[in-house]
DNA sequence: CTAATTTTTTGATATAGGTCAAAAGATTTA
DNA sequence: TAAATCTTTTGACCTATATCAAAAAATTAG
């Protein structure tokens, strides 16, 4: 199973807590364009995606949808700052492809978090292995040209390159779709 | 103690324990212009600052200085993929004045996070705080303009604002200073 | 299979903010 | 306190990318 396979590439742990820990999450199966979270909604799940591809995004004041996190294959699903300190969440989540998910709800993870030290850890480092793929991104972000950051897109996550819709690529990048459309038909 | 306090604040966790923690710091005043990381070197301390200023840094590939983040007053300092992780630094950090910090070794905080889960909690929390101040400024830098990226600065942290210099502030807010000078002279 | 809708491409034009250069002001050093 | 160094400001000019508009292509729905 992907998700064991996930949680041991994290944290080393007993094969008791593992099995209790995938335990708790629920498998689900998610049509395309399923929204998984409302702006202002708390996000009181967290997702695994097993197979699959989601967003984060938002409209700013100009009405503009802004995509600000994509979500694929074998790797977490959540906004954040809504989910671990329970608070409205900035962001709507929605899904781009049908997916495999396997989802465990806020009270039972954090019954997790109170009862093994281990799946503590397990959140720590999961934490910071985002907050690096976030400097990177920001890092490309600032000051690089626009064919730049879509060659640090493709660098980094290729899958997304070519799954996900180019209007959601260019505002992930900070950069107009025409402009993006212009660089794809340059390569 | 603003240290004590500081941790309290994010978790709350035994007397003892938050004495034996604080026990591992130690207090080091550190004059202005002191190179806290060279670039390649691995991140064997983090700080808490009680009292100071200081900055990550980097020289992109045209060889600019480009500022990654501030740390100030009552927060922690620290490279945290370079850190945690245990690998070479993307970043240099320096200190931008005269400070007061207390600093703990990577191994003696492992230790903490080793024998008290309460510690791996406070490593979590401290991690996702982190997290969500970073996704703030991605999203402030992604699609405002140069004026709007300044004003976010000056309401989410005005005391950086001016404190550091405008050089640096300029390419933490992925601008130039020129252009950060003559949107100072407008207001 | 066709119509409706959504997404992507292409073109013309405008502009925010970059670059380069040099002066003015501040801070540090001896 | 003068010289040296570093930081900020100002000006002229230029370019990457935004904006607006409309056609073309792809996808979805009836």
């Amino acid at each position: 199973m992907k998700l064991e396979k996930f949680i041991q590439s994290v944290v080393d742990m007993p094969q008791s807590v593992l099995q209790e820990m995938c335990g708790y999450f629920k498998k689900v199966n998610l049509p395309k364009g399923t929204q998984i979270l409302e702006q202002g909604q708390t996000c009181k799940k967290l997702y695994f995606i097993e197979k699959g591809l989601a967003r984060s995004y938002y409209y700013n004041e100009k009405g503009k949808d802004v995509t600000v996190w994509f979500f694929s294959d074998n790797n977490l699903m959540v906004s954040v700052e809504s989910f671990f300190q329970q608070k409205p969440s900035l962001y709507q989540m929605e899904l781009l492809e049908n997916s495999i998910t396997y989802e465990i709800s806020y009270d039972n993870l954090q019954k997790l978090f109170d009862r093994y030290h281990c799946v503590e850890r397990f959140g720590r480092r999961v934490s910071i292995d985002l907050l690096t793929d976030l400097v990177d991104k920001l890092n490309a972000i600032q000051f690089q040209t626009a064919k730049e950051r879509y060659a640090f897109l493709i660098d980094k996550y290729p899958d997304i390159a070519y799954r996900a819709p180019l209007g959601h690529i260019a505002s992930y990048l900070g950069i107009t779709q025409e402009t993006l459309s212009r660089i794809r038909s340059e390569i």
